[in-house]
DNA sequence: ACAGTAACCGAAAGCGCTTACAGTTAACGC
DNA sequence: GCGTTAACTGTAAGCGCTTTCGGTTACTGT
């Protein structure tokens, strides 16, 4: 039993005593309980400012069974290297947090992060477990197997999944949703029939549902996408410009609109189609997702789809703490938020 | 008494039971105790592993005192909305966040969040310190006559103040030298002798560190820097901006060099310069401060100071541990971490 | 064979709270 | 005046761990 370092804090007896009470009025003046006298409140709260008295939430956990804390786990990239791709989900996780915290922090609840890196996962996962009410889990945190694990043993909202989980409540966007949209767009304001789609990661799930809803939206208004594995690359600027750079040696004539899985792909797109001499959207439009910060700064500035990232985080907190405190209540496992269509001058529009 | 709402998690006791021994030396064989027969250990461990046993963090805190989480506390911004300002003080934010949450993870702690508003401070400073072992202070989340109040009652550690609060564990750069460095390799590099300094906030401790740096290092190399309350800004590129158009209007001889308090201010005075016909640096050179990641592709590309952000973090997360671990041995009280001259186009080197 | 010792383990006392339950008082109606 | 009720407050039993202290073995050496 090591003590404190800091001056041993005051504890409810000190503060019963102080006040002349037994400890279990302190704990309802504390609690805000009702039935008790004014005069009992005054004095037991003027005891508290005066001891500087702050409840131990580690006893206050222990005995109600609710910690007032929710954990949060994240991929932690490993190193400090700042290809595209990372910072990008740098800025993605770090916008969930934002969210996440404040939207806790408004309910009195307190967010613990957990960082999991590939090694050590099963430490990092006990040790939230083990301190939270319940978990949030970032997409691609934990594998596929893990996750009904989880779930079954505390509280669980997964984040930006592909919806498909029925383990865990899920709050996302609807990808296929978006891009569907864009290919309308395409399609019936800018007349533009044949396309393609730049993909990102074969075995991304927001890469394969984005694919998907475009290629759908397509179909609905008629018009074609090539099929190709020449258009799957990484979500990277550089490696579109390879995939433009092989689709342009082929000689065949270009699609004349490409839809990429992420604003870094697309801007390496713009470069790579520039550079071989087309324009931009007149020859081919093109457009991203993401909505990343550079988007309204390049030329032509990009057509992207806007993620409520903040929201995200805020909304899961929020699915989790229902769940958490009425667990009877049924909620919707699965919550869908909407995304924005940012039409710019890449497809066409905002000349 | 509110129950899980999860299949209530087994405890201790029932791997006791299982085991066939006292609880006490199912605890002894979590806490990696010695003098234990390796065969009762194995029993122990696989009852453990059978019953999917995770230790109640909150019992373990009551009971031995040391939660094993430390706070982070920082400014939350009010809006989303995305001034060039937020945005930036918001990677630093983060980037403070990776690294403490990585650097408490490597010790078995949690990293957990506090968010202050101005209004309901105190609020969260109390769920804080109740939850936590000890305390990472931002700069400027609370006010400079609160931190010792704090400090008092829980380890702490102010991360990027000025050095001189004796209250609390500091961690830093130094700002003063890094600019008094730019000083010296303006004068003595590139010949500029008669310098300005474009302040940010006149509040702000680092601005007055850098300005005070910047000044020593000139007068040390017989230069001189103008001193005109023209110069105080808001750390903006748009009050950059001003403050440049003010300054050409005068009709006196501009600078030789200007050194802005951050990067956002660099790139605004940069803009207004080559607007009033001046080339940079040929007329005038121009330095920043943070190494923002626009910093290296503006042109001409910006000479700056780079801190080491993620390592502020880890290191004041360090500290603290090392505070709560031995809190007899003497800490230093200050640590200042290195920062980095980025020499490039803006102030005439790397042509 | 027996004290002495080391190695190992269990009993039990808390850590600082919440809350069920059991008072105690004051006010009220008849 | 006495039961009845409502409004308060106190007593005490835990919550699930860690750790002190002491007890039980199983070896030593003689």
């Amino acid at each position: 039993m090591e003590t404190d370092s800091s001056p041993s804090n005051s504890t409810i007896y000190d503060v019963a005593k102080l006040a002349g009470v037994s400890i279990a009025t302190v704990s309802r003046v504390l609690n805000g309980h009702s039935h008790l006298k004014d005069s009992t409140r005054a004095l037991v709260l003027q005891s508290v400012k005066e001891l500087q008295f702050v409840p131990n939430n580690a006893a206050r956990g222990l005995s109600s069974g609710s910690k007032r804390v929710i954990g949060l786990l994240f991929v932690r990239t490993q190193s400090e290297d700042f290809l595209e791709i990372v910072q990008e989900s740098l800025l993605f996780t770090d916008s969930v947090i934002r969210g996440a915290e404040r939207a806790a922090s408004e309910q009195g609840y307190s967010l613990l992060l957990g960082g999991v890196e590939s090694d050590r996962q099963a430490e990092t996962v006990d040790r939230m477990i083990s301190m939270c009410d319940g978990l949030v889990l970032l997409d691609r945190t934990l594998s596929d197997r893990e996750v009904p694990v989880i779930a079954r043993r505390v509280p669980t909202v997964l984040l930006a999944g592909n919806g498909r989980a029925r383990s865990a409540f899920t709050v996302r966007v609807d990808n296929a949703e978006a891009m569907s949209r864009i290919a309308h767009h395409l399609v019936l304001e800018h007349a533009r029939t044949r396309l393609a789609f730049l993909s990102g990661f074969a075995a991304s799930p927001d890469s394969q549902a984005r694919r998907e809803g475009f290629v759908r939206g397509a179909l609905e208004c008629g018009a074609v996408v090539e099929d190709d594995p020449l258009w799957f690359s990484d979500y990277t600027s550089s490696g579109a410009v390879q995939v433009i750079e092989r689709r342009v040696a082929t000689g065949a004539p270009l699609p004349q609109a490409i839809a990429c899985a992420n604003d870094q792909a697309a801007i390496g797109a713009i470069h790579a189609l520039k550079r071989s001499g087309l324009r931009v959207p007149r020859d081919v439009a093109v457009t991203g997702f993401d909505d990343i910060s550079v988007a309204r700064h390049v030329s032509p500035t990009l057509t992207t789809v806007h993620q409520p990232v903040q929201q995200l985080g805020t909304t899961a907190v929020q699915v989790l703490l229902q769940a958490l405190q009425s667990p009877k209540r049924t909620i919707p496992l699965s919550t869908v938020l909407p995304t924005t269509l940012m039409l710019r001058q890449s497809c066409g529009c905002d000349q």
